[in-house]
DNA sequence: GCATTAATTAATAGAGCTATTAAATAAAAC
DNA sequence: GTTTTATTTAATAGCTCTATTAATTAATGC
């Protein structure tokens, strides 16, 4: 039987087309398991074409991963011009980095994937993004001093806040095939009990620092 | 120049030279991206042997990944026979895990990647481990519940307690190229901040549970 | 329309990988 | 010592993958 080429819809192009499902595909397996070939195949075109637009494996997932990257590190922020009271910062913090890595679900297992796999091409992206993040944890830090100084929060480093925070939401995307697997979920169930389980990371976070008494 | 063949320390023989060697392989750089080659070089001997000794790739790493998957599957574990104080219960799994996978530090990442990337082989696998770990489970949820009823712990089902602990503890091996890079540190000086971090972890955890006030 | 440029494909070189085979070497059995 | 069995190696078949090349088709400019 002869298999038909689905040809792009309308006026879309190859070259974007390929552009995001390479996306997707180097999100299932990774940048080793991913072949050209497979790419192609499922955008519909010759294999010869990926390469005629990005000329080379490497450079089609450089250029993915960047953004990607990019998106996995600024997924932890906060609006300091709010001034909301440290509680809600961190509630706004666990919950918003965790919608974000929810509209990502399979980033951070690339990111941690290549990291550990490649450090070479990890750190030369890491450069360019590390100022951003140290700065964001610089502006947490001085929120987090005044806390303890009032003595409203035990001392702590806003590194480890944050690593405690990043660890109880990000563990919860990798693990997510043996967590599914235990509990018998579909993705949609899992996804849902990730979006409940924020309640609890919140919890577990906020009690963890906080020396005010529970409030009902 | 000739490569000098590195022959097996006396009596030392090649299948279990090759079973050494390939673990750490496996460990290194996953399934896919490990090569018998690469195995055979490490060791010193013919690629054929490789095959001769385990007949495929997949065999070899199914041996090595299900003894491995075991030890981590296991490494949540406490003596409910030494009858300790619920608090010293929370404080030796943390501590007693942080410690087993200290001793394995590249595991996680194997497990996790993959669980990812082959299901199949890791739900054949998980199968016949799954009942120790749901036991497990069933104790420690026998003593959370004791501590709830006495109001000494708040409401918070076993699953999630024991998820909060294995992400804190995991993250921090699964992410360790990350911050080794943020922190500039050396293997070495990211173990000790490991080991170091069990309090926080601790702490985190059982602040985050406890009804009853800070000790000093 | 015709020439020029862009997009797409077929074909394939070249490399690396797994697994097998047959031959060579070492060990054990008798 | 000779036969038998176990271990080890060299060689290579058969795949799959990346990347290139040359040819083909479509689009654009004038």
């Amino acid at each position: 039987m002869s298999v038909k080429k689905e040809r792009p819809v309308k006026s879309e192009n190859f070259e974007q087309l390929i552009l995001d499902i390479a996306e997707n595909v180097f999100l299932e397996r990774g940048f080793a398991l991913t072949t050209t070939t497979e790419i192609a195949k499922r955008v519909g075109c010759n294999q010869a074409l990926i390469h005629y637009y990005f000329r080379t494996k490497d450079r089609l997932f450089e250029r993915l991963f960047e953004k990607k990257f990019f998106a996995f590190m600024t997924s932890v922020s906060y609006r300091r011009e709010d001034n909301l009271p440290f509680k809600e910062i961190i509630r706004g913090i666990v919950h918003n980095h965790l919608k974000i890595i929810s509209e990502n679900p399979k980033l951070p297992f690339l990111i941690i994937s290549e990291m550990t796999l490649n450090p070479q091409r990890f750190r030369a992206i890491a450069e360019t993004i590390e100022s951003a993040v140290k700065s964001m944890l610089v502006d947490l830090n001085l929120e987090l001093q005044k806390e303890i100084e009032a003595k409203r929060v035990r001392e702590i480093s806003a590194f480890d806040l944050l690593l405690s925070i990043l660890s109880l939401n990000l563990f919860m995307f990798v693990s997510q095939p043996l967590i599914s697997y235990v509990k018998g979920f579909t993705w949609d169930e899992y996804m849902n009990f990730v979006k409940q389980r924020g309640d609890e990371i919140f919890f577990t976070v906020w009690r963890g620092i906080s020396l005010e008494p529970d409030k009902q």
